[in-house]
DNA sequence: TTAAATGCAAAGAATTTGCATAACA
DNA sequence: TGTTATGCAAATTCTTTGCATTTAA
């Protein structure tokens, strides 16, 4: 387990936007974003407390679970449910989420994707798609052909 | 809150569908499947086992867990994750659904309407979607209009 | 009669909350 | 100095499990 980045520009950047909207610049919260950053897939809340833990022992799970909707609030960070197990956190704008049940792979990609979808699911459902909140399962190409 | 059906042939048919596979047919069983049909829409356990009560109240919550879970794995019932909240059972076989985030209305529709998209998954990333085990998030017509 | 299903209690996983203390602005 | 955020413990919600007993076949 690697302790998470401290120097990466981008923190500095959602930490403006987190004094923007009223809120504090903790410890904490560097860890919790730094540790969002590094990441190379989503990640569970257990997960970043893990990795945030190697720098701040002390944090606690519900702080991770605390700075994660505050972050969420301000638009920074999204959660995504996914079957089954916990929800995957990542930062940025929505998007949908291909997750494979077998192995958990987690495949993003645009929400331009989906807009047929979208159009045809508007039009004859009068539904309004939101698609960066669920993910939508299956199985991934490795998972598919074993 | 009104008994679940007894009389529905619905009911018959899939306890025949048990009993081919080894199962057995008890009163709970036969309870909980009567309550199954005659939801209008698809229903969480807690309303399932509130529902089999009326008629069986002891039919515990654990039961009715265990026995969708056993005509779930003969095929005869599916469970749908929904973001948040519980899980959402029902009788038959596999279909997208749409739920809305604010009022819970549930849309299912057909796993053809599904089917571009899916070319398009497979296509492009392998990814072999499986449509009946999430439900696509969003905003139903009333809740997206208000 | 015997394997499967049930009731009950308890555990488990994921998440939320209350409250006193700490620390940012 | 006055909130906001944190740590901790405890509560909540949804679901699963172990075990002794009952019951369908």
């Amino acid at each position: 387990m690697t302790a998470p980045t401290t120097d990466d520009p981008r923190i500095d950047a959602l930490m403006a936007e987190v004094r923007r909207a009223g809120g504090r610049v903790t410890a904490a919260r560097r860890l919790i974003v730094g540790a969002l950053l590094d990441a190379a897939t989503h990640q569970t809340v257990d997960e970043l407390a893990a990795i945030v833990r190697t720098a701040g022992p002390d944090v606690h799970l519900s702080t991770v679970y605390r700075t994660l909707d505050s972050l969420e609030a301000i638009g920074l960070v999204e959660h995504t449910h996914v079957g089954h197990g916990p929800a995957l956190y990542h930062v940025g704008r929505m998007h949908p989420h291909l997750v494979c049940e077998k192995c958990g792979a987690v495949i993003d990609f645009e929400p331009a994707q989906l807009d047929t979808l979208r159009e045809e699911l508007r039009e004859r459902f009068g539904f309004e798609l939101h698609v960066g909140h669920f993910a939508m399962l299956g199985h991934c190409r490795d998972c598919a052909s074993s």
